[in-house]
DNA sequence: CTGAAAGCGCTTACAG
DNA sequence: CTGAAAGCGCTTACAG
């Protein structure tokens, strides 16, 4: 069994309370039995136990975090930024990864909510599902016991504190961009209707009308699938004329890629394309991937501090959005 | 205050000692009074204590995991993997990320195991460092106190455990096929000295003798840094000739394709290139890359099935072997 | 089948 | 500055 306070006690000659006094670094302990106490704790290399500890604060410091797919690039990024600004305080975390469909992902977030950590994060609007109050209800019970962060989705709450990367303009000015340098129709493919994709679509909509353009229903395809199934499906709509591509994801870009190698097409040339996330992909590819850099960084550890001043009871603001950012490589001739 | 075991021994009339028999599913409660706190139990929407009851079972049902950086696809696959089988178990993780100096491992593994995590997996050999006694002293200690499984790296002791892919012949198979294709100048590029780059280097070298070509030092490049970094090293290196390429990694590849690219030669006339892990990007540049399956999820999952069988006290292996698989697509003509 | 009681390892008013 | 004692919410021999 390893080592308790009671040991320690009886080898130091002193109470248990006097040890639990400067294990917590209490001022309330002479400077003499303290070095006795430091000494006699690092010989028997001491540790308190933890499970006792979160009894008592009814706090393990740990912040749950779910995201549907931590082998997602995006997801990744965001945990390992996260991982580092919360180590920063204290914190640890227990990840759970919940998939898309909408039963895991109120597992998991029970799940983290019976483990009583101390704050929820998730990240990206999938768990807002279609934004429907049913598919949101969980969420709303969650915030009733601790305060949840979402990253990259929104929903209006007390005890809910959304970080968002600006979405619609990061797609608005993608597409000008496209339109201003001579694109005529303009395709926009996404992968899902998360309040994420929902804005990104808005964007590319609004600078459509702003350049007095139509919104054509069949640019926007929805796709989902792998890579090569992407460009089976381009491949086969044949009906579809589109000199570029936007997309909401880096993955949606490479298909379209592979798309424009299987007809010969040049790019930029020939069609223009526009990724998102400015992931590994985008400088792997070729062309590199002209594509907006989303933040994961910036949002990831906004959330963190956020959740720390929330803890400490400070008031904090319920939106927070982000300026991105669009990498120019050679995907495109702007 | 959340209700407790002593709320639902009162509301339901029995003592606190029958609501923990029930909630432990103890046969020693008859059906009546079981139906009945069940019942308040579900009413009262009772959860008993996670911190109570790791104080009592000194466990948390919680495994700690480490990797060095969670957005590698890699380790992002395995911890994936090993999640969904540990939640088949009922277990929960910690992870955290280490980076790749020593300190930082040892001090994630020690902070681990402050957390009283129920065992260790560690993700990739880099935890080994050097391989040094003083490089791997932390993990004897670490495998004093828990049992400790190291996913892709070898060390010899009676409480670590060992999943290991096969490196040694998928890369003495690729490096074989690659000169019984006619390849005479086979490039070794890794980007660490960990056990695993190693075994690859030793495979390729094997591989070079077998065939009675010449082991040249010159054309065992390591090499760190970004995709393009690489390139341009390839580029000044004009006193190296070559034609194939095999790497420890797929980014490795992909910086050779994107030298090739630069040089304007032919993949895979000009020069072959073969990659390792099969990623995402493998699929994704152009021409597709062939690749070693390191079948992360199969070493993933079998990690944590040794770890329950350890657990449970079982004897299990301290090393287990599993072979990869050549994925052959366009960047090589055998 | 059920309950009273001790114990898991800590923290923290409350006295002194 | 220090200690005795109660309490955090649970489990589990031990009696009955």
């Amino acid at each position: 069994m390893a080592v308790t306070i009671y040991d320690i006690a009886k080898l130091s000659g002193v109470s248990i309370a006097t040890i639990s006094r400067v294990v917590n670094g209490s001022p309330r302990v002479s400077e003499k039995t303290r070095a006795k106490v430091l000494e006699v704790m690092k010989e028997n290399n001491y540790t308190p136990n933890p499970f006792a500890r979160s009894l008592q604060f009814d706090s393990m410091r740990t912040i749950g975090i779910s995201c549907s797919d931590i082998s997602d690039e995006y997801m990744a990024r965001s945990v390992s930024n996260i991982e580092k600004k919360l180590h920063e305080y204290g914190y640890d975390y227990m990840l759970f990864c919940s998939g898309y469909e909408q039963a895991s992902k109120e597992y998991a977030v029970d799940l983290l909510l019976k483990k009583k950590v101390d704050a929820l994060i998730l990240i990206g609007s999938s768990f807002l599902g279609s934004g429907d109050d049913e598919d949101v209800a969980y969420l709303h019970k969650a915030a009733e016991s601790i305060p949840v962060f979402i990253i990259n989705g929104y929903l209006k709450d007390k005890n809910i504190y959304c970080v968002l990367h600006d979405d619609f303009n990061a797609l608005y000015e993608a597409t000008d961009r496209l339109i201003k340098s001579g694109r005529k129709k303009v395709l926009f493919l996404y992968d899902s209707e998360s309040y994420s994709a929902q804005q990104k679509m808005a964007g590319y909509e609004a600078a459509l009308r702003d350049n007095r353009l139509p919104v054509d229903g069949n640019l926007k395809l929805k796709i989902t699938g792998t890579i090569h199934e992407e460009r089976d499906i381009l491949l086969v709509r044949k009906d579809l004329t589109f000199d570029a591509v936007v997309t909401t994801v880096d993955e949606l870009a490479v298909g379209a890629l592979k798309y424009a190698k299987a007809r010969m097409l040049k790019v930029p040339e020939d069609i223009s394309i526009v990724g998102y996330n400015n992931s590994l992909l985008a400088c792997c590819v070729e062309p590199e991937l002209t594509s907006v850099d989303s933040s994961v960084k910036e949002l990831s550890k906004m959330a963190v501090v956020k959740i720390m001043e929330c803890i400490q009871g400070e008031k904090v603001a319920h939106k927070t959005v982000v300026k991105g950012q669009l990498i120019r490589r050679c995907s495109t001739d702007f």
